[in-house]
DNA sequence: AAATTCAATTGATCCAGATCAACTATTTGG
DNA sequence: CCAAATAGTTGATCTGGATCAATTGAATTT
């Protein structure tokens, strides 16, 4: 179960053998059947999570009840509501289990000490930040630049492994489109090998 | 010149008079007149730039050569291709300064030599990008949820001291929307004293 | 302060993608 | 294994915001 953390972790930063037992006592292992909940919006986020298997989304409701998914998490990645997490606000998206899924969760609190305990972990959380803050930055451009049609093929020849475990209406919901317009333009996008 | 800079790390980190000392060795202060750019489209980023005074802008030139705006960075902020800065490939976006401006600027090398002798640097680094990472991520739900003028209210109804300093031009391609869309909606938008 | 360049407004037209609606798969749970 | 729910397709229509074009207004430069 704590394989795959250490396995993420360590393509970032090097650890002791001590500093990856001190890093267990702080995660909770929990396994999630698919559709439950790891936060409700408007409730406060409590755990920062770790996906070891499975596949997370995070997603927010707006006024008229559509759903706008913010992100996809499969294994080896994290999700949470951020600013629900770490300021103790009312979270602003819901989390959920698109699969079956086992998760690594760590509180708030318990966040603090391990950046206390085990310093490097500000190290890897700088470069994890760093690198989904340059994906987010692109796709922000690429809502305002791209076409549907661009935007959905630029997804699919970046995460063909991951498409084929997403419905399509989702993945419509993910690239801000409509399911009827997403439906659409894929028959005019012929994904061939590279 | 690195009055500000201390003021906006300590607002985050505490730091050591020895520390500064150090810290203050690896930034190399500059001084940008109006226009003047600290990266152009498609060269290396080679600098991560605090901006002590003045305002830049960071964007994106697309194949249309429509520009779209990342981010404006006023005082106390930072500002760089991160994903060129970071990995040494070409840079995405232009900065320029809209302003005369003095920013502080520290080269890749540094950046890890830095966070090598100072590894408080590594907690300040992490906490701003997870904030920057929270404002993007609500940045992108927006931009799929709103109206041209919700984002255009929500904007000024946050950011009222900047947006004096910015021609309206420039805002519209900061929210993606055409130059006229943003002079004809701004009709219906009233703001008026919270 | 006149000249040039750049920013903002206003009008007319167009289009990508949304919405509404009906129908056809495909899942999923009992 | 069947019923009910959910996901995907296709067609017809609508619309928010883009684009094109002309005009006015504000800054810079000389």
């Amino acid at each position: 179960m704590y394989d795959i953390i250490f396995k993420h972790l360590e393509e970032k930063v090097r650890l002791t053998q001590e500093e990856k037992e001190v890093i267990k006592t702080f995660f909770k292992p929990k396994k999630l059947k698919k559709k439950q909940f790891v936060v409700v919006e408007g409730h406060v986020c409590t755990y920062l999570t770790f996906v070891s298997k499975g596949l997370l989304k995070s997603y927010h409701s707006d006024d008229k009840g559509n759903e706008h998914i913010n992100q996809f998490s499969p294994e080896g990645w994290w999700t949470s509501d951020m600013s629900s997490f770490f300021s103790g606000g009312i979270s602003f998206y819901s989390i959920d289990a698109m699969e079956d899924s086992e998760v690594l969760l760590i509180t708030r609190e318990d966040f603090e000490n391990l950046t206390i305990e085990v310093p490097v972990m500000d190290r890897y959380f700088r470069l994890l930040f760093q690198n989904s803050l340059i994906t987010k930055e692109r796709r922000l451009i690429s809502s305002h630049t791209h076409t549907a049609e661009e935007k959905y093929r630029h997804l699919v020849e970046n995460n063909p492994d991951l498409m084929k475990r997403i419905p399509q209406n989702l993945l419509a919901s993910y690239l801000g489109l409509s399911p009827e317009t997403l439906s659409r333009l894929k028959k005019n996008v012929i994904i061939g090998p590279k």
